[in-house]
DNA sequence: AAAATAAAGGATATTTTTGTCCTTAATTAT
DNA sequence: ATAATTAAGGACAAAAATATCCTTTATTTT
């Protein structure tokens, strides 16, 4: 569905979400490692995420690394396509039309335009922390430790 | 969602099982045009659909060309992905681990389970028939006159 | 101030996808 | 038989996606 680099992307992302935070910043090696992605290639990626007040923060130097505001984790998921401009796919006729619409639909548009909205509220409606605390329900991160 | 040459497959296979028969066969120029495609590019993709007894029959020489067989007709659409070797799609997981399943779940496994299934059954329940009528229902091909 | 650390950024390489062109093979019509 | 037509197939080209490496910049520690 998505390019490997936005899929490298959401992994990163939700991964640097759950392990990091302002007082806990994490590198890239460890985050590739993580991910099971090519560091120098998610270190671009995440470039991308960062640059211009992004999604994601980052400081260089000693104790320097990626982490995840907590405004920023409240951001929909879809923010992270949009960065990665693969927003477009979510809305896209199946058959690559460019025109295809309620008025000129492609043959697969009536069956298809349930999924497609379905997946637009998924990315819309999900935040960046909610994916992160259900990862956490099934192996817990210890990025805070519970009482 | 998927490659152009997967949509370039499916669009020229909707349109050969719309205006073509065993009597009335399609050349590739009017394939390619017709469906907004790049001639020669298309034609590696019909080879494709066309190796093997597959969906898309073929003849060479004067008054050949391509057309598909009412047994063809009644193959889901699923099959051209298949050919196309892009069905994996529909099952892959979101963020492209390699594992993620109901015991190694992925953070948006949970959210993403039905649309997949959806999809998976959208394209495994749909004809190319079904599709090709549809369209013909917007806008009539004249491969059969209606009295 | 110097050294060490870690991200930012530029240049380049590799692989995959997309696309074109030309020759060959099969079939039909003359 | 020969010529004409049309798909099949091979070789090659261009563009895009993926990936690596090296240098620079910012920050902290010594």
């Amino acid at each position: 569905m998505f390019s490997k680099a936005t899929e490298y992307a959401l992994r990163a992302t939700i991964y640097i979400a759950r392990k990091s935070s302002e007082e806990n910043k994490l590198g890239i090696e460890e985050i590739a490692k993580a991910i099971n992605s090519p560091k120098s290639f998610t270190a671009k990626i995440l470039q991308k995420l960062t640059a211009n007040n992004g999604i994601i923060s980052s400081v260089r130097g000693p104790g320097g690394g990626f982490y995840l505001s907590s405004k920023a984790q409240k951001r929909p998921v879809r923010d992270i396509l949009h960065v990665m401009e693969e927003d477009g796919v979510l809305g896209k006729c199946v058959l690559g039309l460019k025109k295809c619409s309620e008025a000129m639909p492609c043959p697969m548009h009536a069956e298809y335009k349930g999924i497609k909205q379905q997946l637009i509220q998924l990315f819309e409606h999900t935040t960046i922390q909610q994916l992160a605390r259900d990862a956490d329900k099934i192996i817990p991160s210890n990025k805070q430790g519970r009482h």
